[in-house]
DNA sequence: AACTATTTATAAGA
DNA sequence: TTCTTATAAATAGTT
């Protein structure tokens, strides 16, 4: 797309590289935005500059939303990137114990999701049947409930600072001006420089604060 | 970039859609592959399709380390060198990986209760919905197996944290269908489980005792 | 930032 | 899904 074939290799001049990323990082955006609109899709993208700029777009959903999403997806599942861990110390125990909770769950999580479910006994599926029935009978209530919000924009938003603990990020930016507004989707894009451009300041991990009272806390972090 | 104008709405006949989508998510990666190589950027891209499948695909890092950063630059307001961790951090950093996924796995767990389902969107209830309904089929099929041939097993044990949600605080919401995430990754970094199955067969086998193969193994305790 | 010559992406069609 | 082709879009190099 240009006067010359690219070549799939670092640009070695500052200057060229620095306006090709501004170019192509534009592009990008743009792509994502179209694909987000055409095929009514949650998009996320995340892009750090060479000198450790950030820049992000997210269409379809909030970035926090998508990226939610993106871990549970990643989580829910069994194969999950295994932490390296020399164990030593009290540490390790703490490690332990967290790594059968976490066995624990994920066996909940799959006997929830009808998986593995040979095992278990007449009573026990039983008590699983319930669940799930109670379980469906409720989304179902709430998707009918969602249906008549006309604008699931608002709901979702406002409701995502429900589920997770308050931590304002996003400022509208440039990017936005451009491009036509998506007709059904919401939290469209935001930037972020390094400029110090944080508004609130809030620095709450998320992470943290939603732990249950059971779990174990760590000092460190 | 085709035979007509793009229009930049939401393509309504479903067959088309798909394959723009399709296609259009190859160049998405391409680009952001791209864009890595050519300007030494760190790129991560989480494409939600509106089946709710996941597409991730990460450059320049992985994508835990991008999203890792992306949330430090986030709460910072500006990039922070990515931590070279000594022993003591580096326990300490895996301890709130463990802690974040089991945030992450209660919420999961949570949502497919039907509990705190008020903050999912239509989209997402869509996908529980159909999920509590694949869970509870299997299981009332399981159940109905079962009535010949009962066989107490010890895993009350298992049931037991289903039944009783082991906290109070958790949220979020499922989302992995049965076909676990495929990976988008074609270039630089980022994998995760592949489809349907794993691949090298490795399997959690329902093991009180065991951990699942994904988890270090621990000394202590 | 604007301007083109070209290369690339991709909508349709098969 | 993959391939082919006509065209729309993106963009490298230049101004």
């Amino acid at each position: 797309m240009g006067r010359g074939r690219v070549q799939l290799r670092r640009i070695e001049n500052k200057i060229r590289r620095q306006v090709t990323f501004s170019k192509r990082r534009t592009g990008l955006v743009k792509k994502a935005q179209e694909i987000s609109v055409l095929c009514d899709a949650d998009v996320a993208l995340i892009v750090f500059s060479p000198k450790g700029k950030l820049f992000e777009y997210s269409a379809g959903s909030s970035m926090e939303r998508i990226l939610d999403r993106y871990e549970r997806s990643s989580y829910a599942g069994q194969d999950i990137p295994t932490p390296n861990l020399d164990s030593q110390g009290e540490c390790s125990t703490e490690c332990s114990k967290l790594l059968r909770m976490i066995d624990v769950l994920q066996r909940s999580l799959r006997h929830l999701r009808g998986e593995e479910v040979d095992g278990l006994s007449m009573r026990e599926l039983q008590g699983l049947e319930m669940q799930l029935d109670t379980a469906l009978k409720r989304t179902r209530s709430r998707k009918a409930g969602e249906r008549e919000d006309f604008q699931p924009q608002n709901l979702s938003h406002d409701l995502a600072s429900l589920a997770t603990p308050p931590c304002e990020s996003p400022h509208a930016l440039p990017w936005t001006q451009s491009p036509p507004p998506p007709p059904l989707s919401s939290g469209d894009t935001s930037q972020r420089n390094g400029e110090g451009e944080v508004a609130d300041g809030t620095l709450i991990r998320r992470t943290n604060t939603t732990l249950p009272h059971w779990m174990p806390r760590l000092t460190g972090e």
